[in-house]
DNA sequence: TTGTAGGCGTTATCAC
DNA sequence: GTGATAACGCCTACAA
């Protein structure tokens, strides 16, 4: 790789104008100017982003901290972070936390090491030490709290849409699954769609999960129909849940949505190419993820912040795993 | 952040013992040692990997470019990378292509001025200058040319065997779904399905697809039908694509696999979750991710390799959408 | 308008 | 065993 030093000697200048020149600052004679250039052209000469990034004490380099990009909804999110970092030059280290808090910490630790100069975390421990003495900007996607910037979706808004849209249907045994404890979005669905189901005033049972996991889905979904055989409703953790829930239960002969409804969440890609399509809550994860590198980006740059916690909306998409709603309601 | 430099003046000596004992390098006095380990952990002090990079030339770093992590197959590879470079400490540079050659030109770039030390790609252009003159190594994943180190999958035979397996099975009119021509794997799956059709004599068509985008396969699933509507088995050139399919012929009222037959490939996490579940050939993504991450690192290492091109094993997955085979065969 | 020189945080080569 | 010190490639006072 060639130097700025390699390009100073060729252009025959110092390697203080060859800086001027390739940063445009300060002043810089029309024909020097173009002698540099040439240089730089003939040289292929690009800078090298660890001195400067040594120099400056900072890079382009942005970290971005994921439960798991197997997951179905993440890569979507991540998709939406790079599109928009890209758009501005940063990069993404990225790593996948398994929730698992020290390997979290590490990250971290190592996003430090090299010099990033903000993080995106999906993370579970938002009030981790290591957050709360980061001197860099952190947006909280997804799992988030309220006193850090952050960007979310509304689990609870959408849990109770989701008990609206499949009580307005009709059913009325409806199984809740419940997601892992220790994820909040989770758990805010959960009892947004509890909270509904009561006002109803209708019954429900509850179905544990501990992960969102595909080969535990369908355990889970067993568990469900062997433990709750008279539910006609299910309102499910997520779409993973929901597809394996759709899967038994057409396995054992249910219809759908005929004697069974299901409503999902998340709204992830293969949704809509199941049979029956899978109605879902959707969470725009894309956009999520853009929203936050572009929070992300002002905070880096000091710019004014309308608001630092972007709840983005949530919506029932209406497909083929509930039944049509009369024109009366 | 504390330096080297603190550390040194709070233990009492020299940034160049500082270094030693964090480097594990050199003499260092017992004594000298434990005081330099107490400082260290006094000021919670870890070294810059910016400066470290700087002076040695190279890094922790890896730059991983795939061309949309938001297409299913691909968390899958991302996942199996990052395992296997985070055992080794490396960390992980990120960017989706698009198969877009100047935005992968743009990213090999930008890897290289981070002192990446080394690169895996899953690219289209494995031929482009850009690798060719990289002085670091490269591993080409998944679409791949031989005279590289890579690592993939025998689409080839992966193509045999969907047709073995559909055929045998009794399908007699089979569409072949070509994924896009500028798709390597694509074209091979493509050719091996056609080369056993031709084999077994059997008529087939085959459907063009120019992408392996969510919303196409919608319309490439229904131009398949449209089009071909005598077909009794359809080799799908994705999981995607399959799933499409599926769906289509579940809503036009085809039954499957009695009348219709669907064969995917790639086997992603939600094809078992299907109605029916999906047969499909397999790739190994994970392990395909991993692979290539421990091919890389050797290559890095400059440890011996005892094969740069490693093919990975294709299986067929009996599920759902293929009939029982007679025990006579 | 341009060049010199110091420093960013580390590592490695020498002396001592 | 330990400590100066010169790199690594770049940027920015400051001087010229």
């Amino acid at each position: 790789m060639a130097t700025i030093k390699d390009v100073a000697v060729l252009a025959g200048v110092s390697v203080a104008t060859v800086s001027r020149v390739i940063n445009e600052r300060g002043y810089v004679h029309a024909d020097t100017r173009k002698k540099v250039e040439e240089a730089v052209k003939q040289l292929n000469f690009s800078p090298n982003e660890v001195a400067r990034s040594l120099y400056k004490r900072k890079s382009k380099l942005i970290g971005l901290l994921l439960p798991d990009i197997a997951n179905p909804y993440f890569p979507q999110l991540a998709r939406g972070v790079e599109d928009r970092m890209q758009e501005q030059d940063f990069r993404l280290i990225f790593g996948n936390s398994d929730e698992d808090e020290e390997k979290e910490q590490d990250y971290i630790q190592t996003f430090i090491q090299n010099n990033v100069v903000g993080v995106i975390s999906s993370t579970n421990y938002p009030h981790s030490p290591i957050y709360e003495n980061l001197k860099i900007p952190v947006v909280f996607l997804d799992r988030t709290p309220l006193d850090s910037p952050s960007v979310y979706a509304d689990g609870r808004e959408g849990g109770r849409l989701a008990a609206r849209e499949i009580i307005r249907r009709g059913s009325q045994r409806i199984a809740v699954m419940q997601g892992p404890v220790h994820i909040r979005p989770a758990q805010d669905r959960f009892e947004g769609a509890v909270e509904m189901i009561r006002q109803a005033g209708l019954d429900y049972h509850v179905v544990q999960t501990t992960s969102f996991s595909f080969n535990e889905a369908a355990l889970w979904a067993e568990e469900l129909f062997s433990k709750h055989s008279e539910t006609d409703g299910v309102i499910a953790s997520n779409d993973i849940a929901a597809t394996a829930v759709l899967h038994e239960a057409l396995r054992i002969g249910r219809k759908v949505p005929e004697e069974l409804q299901i409503i999902g969440f998340d709204d992830i890609p293969l949704s809509s190419l199941l049979s029956p399509a899978l109605s879902t809550i959707r969470q725009p994860a894309y956009e999520m993820g853009r929203e936050a590198a572009g929070l992300l980006i002002k905070l880096i740059e000091q710019a004014p912040i309308d608001q630092k916690n972007i709840q983005m909306p949530v919506e029932f998409i209406e497909r083929g795993t509930t039944r049509k709603v009369n024109a009366n309601g």
